[in-house]
RNA sequence: GGUCGCAUAGCUCAGCUGGGAGAGCACCUGCCUUACAAGCAGGGGGUCAUAGGUUCGAGCCCUAUUGCGACCACCA
């Protein structure tokens, strides 16, 4: 042992070199292994225009922890990586960065921004990888893939022709979401709504042939334009007369039906609604059901067209401010009401989404996703925590078909093609030379997919689907998918029942849902706040492992976080205690020989540690199958400060310090057996410090991330010396106590008499004799059965079975001793009320486990008879 | 409108199948004890949101209420 630590952990010393160890030692690498039982994580694949921020800190973390955990159980571990190409995302930064050139799409065409898109990727694609390798993930970076790369395209091909043979992917006019900024459809799930404050505008339109009106209420005047009828509920007494009539409609002068439909509330607004199927998605249902004309009056960015009149060439809102001036100048305008309602908008651009009727690609989603519900609905897919499962459940069970198609250039271009001349449309894998009618005049769908249609083959497309590689046969399906809650509807909803489609297998079993991580204030971090932390700025200042021990602690799977630097510096502290225990020891074994050391060998403090190491294995294993990391991590950190460090290595220094005691080299053996032991269960939370002692305690090569993790072992368990050990310290935390109220300084000794009836008692005590020096400020240790013989003024402690007096040379106040062994009876009783509260009541006797009985009456006996001792005390000084 | 979550020490949060309330930080006291002052020892501080209920026993289970928060939703 000729290595020597720094005094402080630093970790910009190590990490480097040891992340470059384990790539060059291939550790991250996984190969199919018929005798090794497979565990998979996919990794959720960060955009190429990303850069890493406390997200994906936090989600490639947990993912690293299990991989290690799984690797180190001795699992054949993989953990897939890779990068999405972020269609929409992607292009508009390009996009942005083109204008700033003076360049748009139109001038360069689609190839020659395809060609700048590329280049994006390859210039920015690597930032974010390496970036997570700051982390210490350990990915296998051999198989790192990419959506767009050929094997992933080849998936989504074979899928888009699969589904379209199915029948489940169809094209039609469809009332759609469009954004006016991007220029392209969204679906669904990209649609946030917000609450806005806005008005409601209280219209009337002319009745037909008569000098009525009829009057209605909008909160977007500028459809009217489109509009093909006004409604009312059949049952509304008020309007049973109009149905059947027409209105006419002001400034485009268009004869429109009065109709009647359920749709309609009649307690809400006038119990009349102007119907525009083409900009209205409740619109454009009820004039499916009438069979009423859809008229488009916008064009692609918002402004109104050909189709209105006058209004042509304005912009919505310029068009909504005109006509409801006009409006009030023809005397139609009504009211003016304050009215707060949802307004969707785009989640990326925050544009206000226009419903627009498009003909767009759709995947039919109900009997997709009925498989998707039953794999939750039977147990076979789990979330964790659970709740999450019916925020899946209920997207599914409400899903409407997906729109796939989008107008942008950057993604997977749609495999079909429009026969110019007779107007087939052909889907497949290549251009086909020519159309049935003969006419060679062909040309592609000018769209690309959703940049989730890809995403959702992830699990299988990235192991080499749709060919049945030893990959994908070896390590699919995936085991558990990790992912923040705000991607359950986006990504696992279309992971899941693609999976069951194309693969027939669930694609993971469980999903490990986690929070967001929130700035100290609670709110979401974000850039135009600008309260963002950067992982890599802590990564800089503490490390990656103060920085993934801090994600996980204190924290319960899908709970958010918020992030203080405080609780950085607590986990720093941490890894800096493990840092120094492992000096101590290395500092130790510089002096000494290790001797051959049997479990025999070992002292009842010893046994004691390896006892309590042994428990720990199990519960941390137990609470990390469970997904309970911070659970895990907690019992780990309690572990290694307070039994390890705090009383472990304190007791054993005076066996350390003394060459001719006899029980050192188990002591030495003891020390570091648990400090490995510890490591190892700290190293999927923390590896990089982990391993740096690891290798330097055992002067090998050979990574700690391979070695075998600690399963409990039925020789390591010592109740009774665990028990006994525990005895030890209630007595030296009496004696610390008792010396700290009487303001004893440490640097006065002062004699220690144990008084004890119990022989068993006293041999604990005569055994661990040399603890009380270093840990209870001894001078002497005498151990006798009768107080005879002690200065009946000195002060003394009551704890279980035993007494123990402390005669200190200088005079103390009596009335502080007095006032304490109150305190102590006080409490005493208080315990004693309730325990016999308990053993008295007859329903808790007869009704209560035996073993709570047990429990509770050992209480009762041992709260009696200290209780008994202190009143012996209070006796005496009373006199 | 619907669904879900949260409410525990001054602050931020744990608390697994119900069985004597925990951690980190902050605070108070005393210690530079030869692994660590990024430390050691000791201490104060909680009607577990409120009201009922189930139970021998409730922070935990049930019901209602209040206050936050998230998500979903077609009331024009």
């Amino acid at each position: 042992m000729g290595k020597e630590l720094e005094k402080n952990y630093e970790p910009d010393k190590v990490e480097k070199r040891l992340y470059k160890k384990w790539l060059d030692k291939n550790y991250f690498h996984a190969e199919p292994d018929s005798k090794k039982k497979p565990y998979t994580i996919v990794m959720p694949p960060p955009n190429i225009t990303g850069q890493l921020h406390m997200g994906h800190a936090l989600d490639n973390t947990l993912q690293d922890i299990l991989i290690r955990w799984k690797r180190m159980q001795g699992f054949n571990a993989l953990w897939q990586p890779g990068t999405d190409h972020a269609s929409i995302a992607t292009e508009v930064k390009i996009i942005q960065r083109m204008k700033e050139e003076g360049i748009t799409k139109e001038d360069i065409g689609r190839e020659g921004f395809l060609k700048k898109a590329w280049e994006w990727k390859d210039e920015y694609g690597g930032r974010i990888i390496s970036q997570l390798k700051e982390m210490g993930s350990s990915c296998d970076w051999e198989r790192e893939r990419f959506t767009m790369d050929e094997g992933c395209s080849e998936a989504v091909q074979e899928v888009f022709l699969k589904l379209h043979e199915k029948g489940f992917i169809y094209k039609g006019a469809r009332i759609i979401n469009w954004c006016p900024i991007c220029k392209t459809t969204i679906s669904d799930a990209e649609v946030e709504h917000e609450e806005k404050a806005g008005s409601f505008w209280h219209l009337k339109y002319p009745i037909v042939g008569t000098e009525e009106f009829i009057q209605l209420a909008t909160t977007r005047p500028e459809t009217m334009l489109g509009d093909s009828a006004v409604a009312v509920n059949p049952e509304d007494e008020r309007y049973k007369h109009l149905i059947g009539k027409n209105v006419m409609l002001p400034f485009v002068n268009r004869e429109i039906p009065i109709i009647s439909d359920e749709y309609v509330d009649k307690d809400f607004g006038t119990g009349v609604v102007k119907i525009t199927p083409a900009h209205d998605p409740n619109d454009f249902e009820v004039g499916v059901r009438h069979n009423l004309p859809q008229i488009n009056v916008m064009n692609d960015d918002a402004t109104i067209n050909e189709l209105g009149g006058k209004y042509q060439g304005m912009d919505r809102y310029e068009a909504r401010k005109t006509i409801v001036k006009d409006l009030e100048e023809l005397g139609l305008l009504v009211k003016i009401e304050e009215h707060v309602h949802n307004v969707g908008t785009h989640d990326r651009c925050k544009t206000t989404v226009e419903p627009m009727i498009k003909p767009q690609w759709f995947v039919k989603m109900e009997e997709l996703a009925q498989p998707a519900i039953n794999a939750i609905k039977t147990g076979e897919l789990k979330f964790v925590p659970e709740r999450f499962g019916k925020v899946y459940l209920n997207w599914l069970e409400n899903i409407r078909d997906w729109c796939i198609s989008r107008q942008l250039w950057w993604g997977h271009r749609i495999p079909a093609y429009y026969c110019d001349d007779c107007g087939e449309i052909i889907v497949s894998r290549e251009q086909p030379e020519s159309c049935k009618c003969g006419s060679s005049k062909i040309r592609q769908d000018e769209d690309t997919l959703d940049t989730w249609f890809s995403s959702a083959l992830w699990p299988f497309s990235t192991l080499g689907w749709p060919n049945e590689t030893e990959d994908f046969k070896y390590f699919y399906p995936t085991n558990t998918l990790v992912t923040g809650y705000d991607i359950i509807f986006f990504w696992v909803v279309r992971m899941v029942f693609s999976g069951l489609e194309h693969t027939g297998k669930l694609p993971f079993d469980t999903v490990l849902i986690h929070g967001l991580i929130r700035d100290s204030e609670g709110r979401k971090m974000s850039k135009s706040l600008g309260n963002g932390i950067d992982p890599l700025e802590v990564i800089e200042k503490y490390g990656a492992d103060p920085l993934r021990f801090t994600l996980v602690t204190g924290n319960a799977p899908g709970n958010d976080m918020r992030f203080y630097w405080e609780r950085i510096e607590a986990s720093r502290n941490f890894a800096n205690k493990v840092w120094n225990a492992s000096r101590f020891m290395l500092m130790n074994f510089e002096k000494a020989e290790l001797k051959d050391v049997q479990l025999g060998d070992l002292t009842k403090a010893d046994k004691w540690i390896l006892s309590k190491a042994n428990t720990l294995a199990k519960e941390v294993t137990d609470n990390m199958d469970k997904y309970e990391l911070g659970i895990a991590v907690q019992k780990l950190y309690d572990f290694i400060w307070e039994e390890f460090c705090d009383w472990y290595i304190e007791m054993i220094k005076p066996r350390l310090w003394n060459d001719k005691d006899s029980t050192k080299p188990a002591a030495l053996w003891t020390l570091k057996t648990v400090l490995i032991q510890s490591l190892k269960l700290l190293h999927p939370y923390m590896p990089f410090i982990t391993e740096e002692i690891f290798c330097t305690v055992q002067e090998v090569e050979e990574s700690i991330m391979v070695s075998d993790w600690p399963e409990f072992k039925p020789e390591w368990a010592f109740e009774i010396e665990e028990a006994e050990v525990e005895l030890m310290k209630e007595a030296i935390r009496g004696i610390r106590n008792v010396r700290t109220e009487m303001n004893v300084p440490p640097s006065k000794k002062a004699k220690v008499i144990i008084v004890s009836e119990v022989e068993k008692v006293r041999n604990i005590f005569e055994a661990s004799k040399v603890f009380f020096g270093n840990l209870g400020y001894a001078s002497e240790v005498l151990i006798q059965t009768s107080k005879e013989g002690i200065d009946p003024d000195a002060v003394s402690v009551v704890i279980s079975d035993a007494i123990i007096y402390i005669p200190f040379a200088e005079l103390v106040e009596i009335e502080k001793e007095i006032e304490r062994l109150n305190k102590e009876k006080e409490r005493l009783n208080k315990e004693l009320q309730r325990v016999n509260g308990m053993l008295n009541n007859q329903s808790f006797v007869s009704k209560a486990p035996q073993a709570k009985l047990d429990e509770e009456t050992a209480k009762r006996d041992k709260y009696a008879h200290m209780l008994g001792q202190v009143n012996e005390r209070l006796e005496h000084f009373s006199k």
